[in-house]
DNA sequence: TATGAGGATGCAATCGATTGCAAAATTTTA
DNA sequence: TAAAATTTTGCAATCGATTGCATCCTCATA
């Protein structure tokens, strides 16, 4: 049906490798052998087919994106730059959904048979087990939004957790409040507990000001309005940090539903700034994450390792800063 | 470095079809063969390349998922049920994104370079020469949201966009309203014209009620807000049936900016049931899409259209129904 | 004009599989 | 037990490209 390069080269009549030449860059063809082949090609509507020829360069320029989150909001502006910027390199993202997945295994060998030549772990709750599965088959893989500390052995971009818990703990001492509590994701995420580490460090630096924490069951709406409804049983701490965006705007409707306004009787710092999170009606105060730069780097450096597959595992890891909305009263002079 | 075919039936002592075979179901080997072949294997972690099965297949299992919405946060409950249904049948999404692409050209030559076995176009606003375009290429395509009535050559699963629109119209009416508007999405989405005329046949039947329409610039909250913000230096309307959810939330909010309360001052219906809609602190009342079902519709036609090239074009499309929260008064008995 | 350098071309092997066909092995039948 | 039928197996061609190597041109230089 669709020609194929014989095709090409009999209707030039030139040599199969005539024609391939011409379409491999950088490969010696004369300028009239060159236009003679394009005529034909032209002519037939012939363009290289890329799964015959990886099989000879060995490169399919398929990249696997495994991701296991398919529901929070940051995940539409993700899925939209990398697909965005692996077109602009010339790779083609193969997507793989590991939602309910649990063991490496089955993808490993999934992306294996479609000899896919990096692959992009996009998951800040994935055990580091996975990207290391690639990584022991040879498969180049950078771990996006990873835990640098946990898989040294393996590519991360993403931010310094600590450093972002910290940040809010910092922001919420700043603006006075004398009680404050961390409300984080669920427990087994890494991400949550680094954050929770900074957050605790920062906190141990202020004495006076009382500091409790717990955790939700997910990082969803639900999840975070059932966990403050709960927690408000006990009474209200005055500032919170919310384990992320969505589940912080599930705080802010239990807080609603307390009667609490935000931010005269209660304060909140959420995390991510997700599009809605700018939304004039929800208008919440939150840590942002420089995603752009997260995925363009992480594009980059998989491009890097594609050249040279033996590079050093490196941590890449950028600075948050906290957008300031509705949801936190104003800084205290004191 | 990873294990061929050749290596396994060296190992095992075969032939190189015999172990093709063991790997190909339907295949005739004995016992005895399979056995020894997979003993092999098994030590070698062998498992058979995709791509170059492909070649002679004729089949790659690659499909190319192309859409040109990823910031409209249905699209996340998609993706997900996309990759999750077509990894169910033991296909692969070869994901494009579209966003600036006004050229199906590019797209189509390069989905056919990769010699995917079909494409599923994820799209309400891509205009209909993007799915015929793989059609002319022999390539299977199902327009998913897509437009019956434009492309009647092509497979089109989603919802009828004018008795949506009638729904929300009559359900408007049921509410007593007395003055009714449509302020929809950008004019150019057809989805949002047929919509328009379903909801313009319903409030032909009644003429004492008043009726006015307009477009936002784009399916977002911004777009949402601005327009109803312009609208109401003229005076607003008693309802609205917002263009989608999003586009609904930023007229809710516009409606908080203007000291208008809903629903007691002024009533709204949303379109699609995006998850956030069911956020009490929104609460959006909407008209659902059945998602869940297109999906597995679409994916379940791709596969049929997988056997059989030449199955004549359909349209599926399913019934949508409105859920009730808080954004609308109560029917009124009159 | 002869010589050599270097670029352009084609031949044929190769990438990792599948598969039609014929030969070999096994089972069934007489 | 021999012949026929059937199942297994392997050979070799093929899918659509790329590429090392040898040959052939071209053209500049002496």
């Amino acid at each position: 049906m669709t020609p194929t390069l014989k095709d090409v080269a009999l209707r030039a009549g030139v040599s199969t490798s005539a024609v391939s030449r011409t379409f491999t860059d950088g490969a010696s063809v004369s300028d009239k052998m060159r236009k003679k082949v394009e005529k034909a090609a032209a002519e037939l509507g012939y363009s290289p087919n890329f799964i015959a020829r990886s099989l000879t360069t060995r490169r399919t320029k398929l990249i696997g994106l495994v991701s296991d989150n398919f529901y929070n909001p940051v995940f539409l502006e993700v899925f939209d730059r990398f697909t965005r910027a692996l077109q602009d390199c010339g790779l083609r993202p193969l997507l793989v959904n590991l939602s309910n997945e649990t063991d490496p295994e089955n993808s490993v060998r999934m992306l294996q048979q479609y000899s896919v030549d990096g692959v992009m772990v996009v998951s800040s709750t994935l055990p580091p087990e996975f990207s290391k599965a690639f990584r022991d088959k040879n498969i180049p893989v950078v771990n996006t939004f990873g835990r640098h500390a946990t898989s040294p052995d393996v590519h991360v971009v993403g931010i310094d957790n600590v450093a972002a818990g910290r940040m809010a703990a910092r922001e919420l001492v700043s603006r006075g409040y004398k009680s404050i509590a961390f409300l984080g994701g669920p427990m087994r995420a890494t991400s949550t507990l680094d954050r929770l580490e900074g957050f605790r460090a920062e906190m141990a630096q202020h004495p006076d000001i009382a500091f409790t924490y717990s955790f939700a069951s997910a990082y969803s709406f639900q999840a975070g309005r059932a966990e403050i409804l709960r927690l408000a049983e006990n009474g209200l701490a005055e500032a919170y940090f919310g384990g992320d965006d969505v589940l912080s705007v599930g705080i802010l409707s239990g807080f609603q539903d307390l009667g609490k306004g935000v931010p005269q009787d209660v304060g909140l710092i959420g995390f991510n700034n997700m599009e809605m999170a700018g939304w004039e009606n929800i208008a919440l105060t939150t840590i942002h994450q420089p995603i752009a730069q997260i995925i363009a780097s992480s594009v980059e450096l998989m491009v890097a390792m594609l050249e040279n597959p033996d590079r050093y595992p490196e941590a890449r890891l950028f600075p948050c800063h906290v957008v300031e909305r509705k949801t936190l009263r104003p800084i205290q002079c004191r």
